[in-house]
DNA sequence: TCAATATACTGAAACGTTACAGATTGCCAA
DNA sequence: TTGGCAATCTGTAACGTTTCAGTATATTGA
């Protein structure tokens, strides 16, 4: 069955049928080739062509067809955003599916997001993009020092971003948050206020910005002189009722902390409930100092001590950085890394 | 400039090429268009071609290159979700995203997400989406009882589903959580616990649940014999910082009420802050009955009294609504209406 | 036996775009 | 005048798919 509605000549302007180049042509009274260059500021077509064919299809709006560029040049138009679809449950994901839609809305780029589960190997989703040639560019994130996904596209010559950086010895384009900074700057705020014996809920092992986050974590520890109570049984992608728990445990102990660094605001409020299902304080026993995302924390525990992270502003810088590499910038110039905010204790 | 790699000639099979109808045909040693027919189970092609040409395809991976379907066809195999940047940045956008991709998964599809900022016309994006045939099947949220998404949807002849009822007289696929009884079930549960003087926090006013939340609050108000306290000044969609103010001045009236329904999660952190800004207790001097669509509120303050909304469960059925209707269903058939859980109060 | 018919397959055209290899025109140098 | 060249424009083919209108072969009916 045929689509179209108008019988097959050639040469209706009439219908409500969506202009192509034939319809310019037409109008016009060009040929297809020279429309199409003239729209795209071809040196070999006249200034004054170019000035008409660019009128004309602005007045009739013209908007190439996708699939008909696609088929011929192998551009999509498209940007993937690779989700894990069971750890990144968590509300940033939409902060940055709307940081990149930001960024891309002046743009033809559609944004596409491709899922993955926790079974499947990360590499699967990444696959099939790069084979079935369905997007221009990807994001991912949850980045290991050494990922085999950002090893891949590179080998197979994908511009793509990174949400968090690797540690390979290989260039290309990531934003990050910087940890090492976060957790240092947590650790001498705790210090500040008399804590000395400050735990840490690390991020996902694994995962390069774990890491940053303890290296920062120990370095600022050594340098004011506090130490570590082990909390190693825990990290920010286990259930907010397994943190809760191993908190309270910990919480009871004589050797208990005085201070939690918190990679992670959900992980947070696990924290806080398990401190608190221990029959202690916060602020008064033991002081948190989290990231969080949104201005929430604020609003749940007024003693909690904050450090902002701007997933909206993660989205931007790694759609940019995409972009910019399909645009034949240089993979190095596309990197940018996020420094905390203060540690912010709440303000009335 | 080309981007075979391969020379010319037609009769590759050797390369690292994506294998096309034509690699099919050269292996088996049928034409195209018979590898094109037995690939989808035409009728007029041999069980034993049939069958050969289905192993062969698995065999080498061939997937249908979804340019030149499209181009041919029209079939985008694209399904659209229409979210607004500015309200939706609570993290419920993601359990709906997930849940879409949940139920894609086994298909051919794909999910792009298409923004729409506050100041633009709602109508924009989807016009554009259905102007350029950017997507076989389009979901849009924030619905209304008169949408003149829906209703110019209905007229293109798109499939569509919403999230949320209209109330036009149309019928269309819709998943929608029913916040009429919601309402109801919560001032039930208040005035059960003694609480007779309500103040309801309404969903954004013009949408469509505004309305069947008022009603459902309205009508068993009546029915217990409670008042409303009226709090028309404060909708979910305000910033926290407004919404808490306006509860605080509340709270300090003489005729303050002893018990809140919360229509949204984020809204409920707000009234609290509210709450004890202006000296009162949770649980002693005021109830909470709150939706909330993750398990933190109860983290939060375990006095709040929590209705669960599964979001991911909402993306899974709008999903499969315009699904069906693609696939040729009854619209009519495509709708559902999912059924608040109980009041839970915490329990340690 | 012959025509009608069913079965199994096939080439060509088209969807909208861009790259390639011309074609036409005018102008200038020799 | 003529050859050469630059400036503009154009037709054809190809990307991978599906549909249309066949063709070739075997089967049936009388």
């Amino acid at each position: 069955m045929d689509r179209r509605i108008t019988k097959k000549g050639d040469d209706d302007t009439s219908g409500k049928e969506r202009p192509t180049l034939k319809t310019l042509a037409f109008m016009t009274g060009l040929g297809v080739t020279t429309v199409s260059r003239a729209l795209k500021d071809a040196p070999e077509i006249g200034a004054e062509t170019r000035r008409r064919v660019q009128l004309v299809a602005k007045q009739i709006g013209y908007r190439p067809n996708r699939a008909g560029v696609r088929l011929r040049t192998g551009k999509t138009n498209v940007i993937s955003l690779v989700l894990n679809t069971e750890h990144e449950l968590m509300s940033f994901v939409s902060d940055i599916i709307y940081g990149v839609t930001e960024v891309i809305a002046d743009t033809p780029y559609h944004l596409i997001v491709t899922p993955y589960s926790r079974s499947q190997d990360p590499l699967d989703p990444v696959r099939y993009l790069v084979e079935t040639g369905s997007a221009d560019g990807v994001i991912i994130s949850r980045t290991q020092p050494n990922d085999p996904r950002a090893r891949y596209m590179l080998e197979r010559g994908i511009p793509f971003a990174t949400h968090g950086r690797t540690d390979m010895g290989l260039v290309h384009p990531y934003h990050d948050f910087d940890n090492y900074t976060f957790a240092g700057e947590a650790v001498r705020y705790l210090a500040g206020r008399g804590r000395n014996r400050l735990a840490l809920v690390t991020p996902p092992v694994g995962l390069t910005y774990y890491g940053h986050t303890i290296a920062g974590f120990a370095d600022a520890l050594s340098e004011v002189g506090a130490s570590e109570v082990p909390f190693n049984t825990v990290s920010i992608d286990q259930s907010i009722e397994q943190i809760r728990m191993r908190t309270a445990q910990l919480m009871r102990r004589k050797d208990r902390p005085d201070g939690f660094v918190s990679s992670a605001a959900a992980a947070t409020l696990a924290i806080v409930a398990g401190i608190e299902d221990a029959g202690l304080k916060l602020g008064r026993d033991v002081d948190v100092v989290s990231k969080q995302s949104s201005e929430l924390l604020h609003l749940f525990r007024r003693e909690l001590l904050v450090v902002n992270e701007n997933f909206r502003l993660a989205g931007s810088e790694l759609a940019r950085a995409v972009l910019g590499w399909i645009g034949g910038a240089d993979p190095g110039s596309l990197q940018s890394l996020s420094t905390p905010s203060e540690v912010l204790p709440y303000r009335g």
